[in-house]
DNA sequence: AGCACGCCGACT
DNA sequence: GTCGGCGTGCTC
């Protein structure tokens, strides 16, 4: 009898397709294979996800599978119905989703490679055809290519009309083969003996979150939590959960932010659980990550360690789902597939009757007030620090380095104290302008002005790269009197120089810190202390292994207010608190903030380390707004060359939302705040909705009617 | 996504 | 009148 199966292909598209299952593979086609599958022209890889006795699609002429590409199936059915469910929450495709599950080397694909026929050899000689058609086939004189390869040696948009018309016409033939990568198996290294560290330092609240959490595992019940408390407390609590789980003979799944992942969270892990945990990121080669993964896969490691793409991880008997530093903006990942890790382990967490706790010791005001609203939030008393802060009013002071400013400064490197001083703006200027005719040069893709960047001299955009050497003269009027608006780390840099030529200082941001090894030098020399003042952008934050000082400066922490973005507030009040944790704990330590705006709420109550305070503020005006986690919201972003066919194409998407929501708002459509980047246009529609089923309903009858590029983010 | 089909302007 | 630009639609 012949069976039929429903597949998944890794595209982007929301739909299945229906293939025979040819005899030969009736025993290994099942629920969760990978298999390779013709599809049109080429050749691709696709995921079972039913089997069927009789044929449902009636008006198609089905293929055959033509081949299944392993015995047991990689996805297990609850693998396979928690990326479903995370793929209709964030409206990425679930052939992209399963995709991303595996290393790259499993999603097969054909590759082209063309050569030139016999007839083809002749036409070179006398036959009539176009400049392009004829370069194509004098290149192919040589040897056959890849499609890939000629695209990329001819630029033209249209090579692949050209290369069919060729094929028509008999001059070429292009073959369509799958390359399989030739992986052979290796022994698994297996774990030296490690000296375990026992200690369960846990104090009297800490204990009692342990028990009641370990309570949990052992039943299959589905139980969220949410650790409100310090890296030490948080960590001492994870370790003890980690064992409870191990022992009850389930698995964990350990999430943290992209930055922390360090050579030191590894060992941390080793010590406390021998050879037992594996690290997963993005850095490993991807044989390491094919080779992690089937460890993982064959139930050899009971601990994965990593950051969000972790949450795909091929770990059965789910036990344990831990997401730390929740409030970190990492595990959103933008890029299709697009999707959250935070509430990806929800739903994992969820579908696996398992427990999850998440932990911060600064919340997203999102989950915080959802733990507290449903009972699920444990405090393991986070006292605040005190510590020194002074917070100086930009507009009362002069120049880029305040008086207030220059003289601690001073004050510190006199006595050989080491100095952070952070400013999130790279660069010298913001923009320049000319002061006879207020010309500002702008980037040719984007709507953005261009960066005036002194080390290279050039003016440089930082959403698409494009840059060119500074003139002296205006390109409009000619006129020599130009002007430097705002400041960057560069003048910063320059003027803290100026002030203090005797001392050793560096700057720390993209533009100098080119390699891995310049990073670590000058990390590793600043801890030697031979570098007094180390001055940084974001990056510089995101530093794992910096040790605390006694003086850090913050200047212009404003600058992500100003974004029209409702977690603005947000979003500062936790880049503030990541630069607060380098001021070392104790009397004589000092944190010091310029502000253009010092009495914003979230800039204070950063600086003073107090986070319920700005929780009570913040989740007030989410209120009122009807803002997450009040409401549902998408932002849909249409992308596209033309901005005439863009505006209509989201007017005609928001009256189709308006026409049948009454429990939708929706926001726009307008253009976004850089209305360009890399030449495409930016417009975009803001929905909100109690409800995310109310959303969801309009959503998914009003993108339907949506041909261009759209991008999708949902919050909640 | 990729690839075919089909519709229009600029050229032999 | 054809070539080759791109917009639209389909893939089991």
């Amino acid at each position: 009898m012949t069976l039929y199966a429903e597949i998944i292909l890794s595209l982007p598209i929301d739909l299945s397709f229906f293939y025979i299952i040819p005899e030969a593979y009736s025993e290994e086609a099942k629920i969760g294979s990978r298999v390779l599958v013709p599809f049109r022209q080429r050749k691709l890889t696709g995921f079972i996800i039913g089997l069927k006795k009789r044929r449902l699609a009636q008006d198609f002429k089905l293929k055959e599978i033509l081949e299944v590409l392993e015995k047991e199936p990689v996805f297990s059915s609850s693998f396979l119905a928690f990326t479903r469910n995370l793929s209709r929450f964030y409206y990425s495709a679930w052939g992209e989703l399963l995709q991303a599950s595996l290393p790259s080397s499993f999603v097969l694909k054909s590759k082209a490679r063309i050569s030139l026929s016999e007839k083809g050899k002749v036409a070179i000689q006398n036959g009539a055809m176009s400049q392009g058609e004829r370069s194509i086939l004098e290149f192919l004189q040589k040897r056959p290519y890849s499609d890939i390869f000629l695209r990329r040696r001819f630029k033209e948009k249209n090579l692949s009309y050209m290369l069919s018309r060729l094929e028509n016409k008999g001059l070429i033939q292009i073959k369509r083969e799958v390359k399989k990568a030739n992986r052979k198996k290796e022994m698994a290294v297996p774990a030296g003996p490690t000296q375990l560290e026992i200690d369960f330092s846990l104090d009297e609240k800490s204990f009692q979150a342990v028990h009641l959490i370990a309570g949990k595992a052992g039943k299959k019940i589905f139980s969220p939590y949410f650790l409100y408390g310090s890296q030490e407390k948080r960590e001492a609590v994870y370790f003890s959960l980690i064992r409870k789980a191990l022992s009850l003979r389930r698995r964990v799944l350990f999430l943290v932010p992209e930055i922390s992942l360090t050579k030191t969270l590894l060992e941390k892990f080793e010590k406390k659980l021998g050879g037992n945990a594996v690290l997963l990121h993005s850095q490993l080669s991807e044989r390491k990550k094919e080779l992690e993964w089937q460890k993982i896969k064959d139930g050899k490691v009971d601990v994965v360690v990593g950051p969000r793409s972790c949450l795909f991880s091929p770990l059965e008997n789910l036990g344990l789902v831990i997401v730390d530093e929740e409030q970190d903006d990492s595990y959103y990942q933008r890029e299709s597939p697009s999707y959250d890790a935070r509430k990806g382990a929800w739903i994992r967490a969820k579908q696996e009757a398992s427990v999850l706790v998440y932990g911060s010791a600064v919340p997203s005001v999102e989950a915080f007030y959802k733990a507290k609203k449903n009972g699920y939030l444990l405090s393991l008393d986070e006292g605040i620090k005190g510590r020194k802060v002074k917070i100086v009013d930009d507009k009362r002071e002069r120049g880029v380095i305040s008086e207030i400013l220059e003289k601690k400064i001073g004050e510190r490197l006199k006595k050989k104290q080491p100095i952070l001083v952070f400013i999130n703006r790279r660069g010298y200027a913001p923009f320049l302008i000319c002061s006879r005719c207020s010309y500002i040069p702008r980037c040719i893709h984007c709507d953005i002005a261009l960066t005036y960047h002194k080390r290279e001299e050039r003016l440089v955009c930082h959403y698409c790269n494009y840059s060119l050497p500074k003139k002296n003269e205006c390109p409009e009027c000619g006129s020599r009197i130009i002007r430097k608006k705002g400041f960057g780390i560069e003048a910063v840099e320059e003027e803290l120089k100026k002030k203090f030529p005797q001392s050793k200082i560096v700057c720390f941001d993209t533009d100098v810190i080119k390699s891995k090894k310049e990073r670590e030098r000058i990390l590793l020399h600043f801890k030697k202390g031979k570098i007094d003042l180390l001055l940084g952008t974001r990056l510089l934050v995101h530093q794992a292994g910096l040790t605390p000082v006694s003086l850090v400066v913050v200047l212009c922490p404003e600058t992500i207010l100003t974004l029209s973005d409702f977690r603005a507030s947000q979003k500062t009040f936790q880049s503030l608190h990541q630069m607060r944790k380098f001021v070392r704990d104790d009397e004589e330590s000092e944190f010091l903030v310029q502000t253009a705006l010092p009495h914003h709420f979230s800039i204070q109550q950063a600086a003073f380390g107090e986070y319920i305070c700005f929780f009570n503020k913040e989740i007030k005006y989410r209120r009122i707004m009807n803002y997450p986690p009040f409401s549902h919201m998408a932002e849909v972003l249409f992308l596209g060359n033309n901005l005439r066919t863009l505006a209509k194409e989201s007017r005609a998407f928001s009256l189709q939302v308006k026409s049948q929501a009454d429990n939708v708002e929706i926001l726009g459509p307008a253009l976004a705040s850089v209305t360009r980047v890399r030449g495409k246009y930016r417009i975009q529609v803001i929905m909100k909705s109690r409800r995310k089923r109310s959303l969801d309903e309009v959503l998914k009858k009003s993108l339907k009617q949506i041909k261009g590029r759209k991008s999708i983010v949902i919050y909640e």
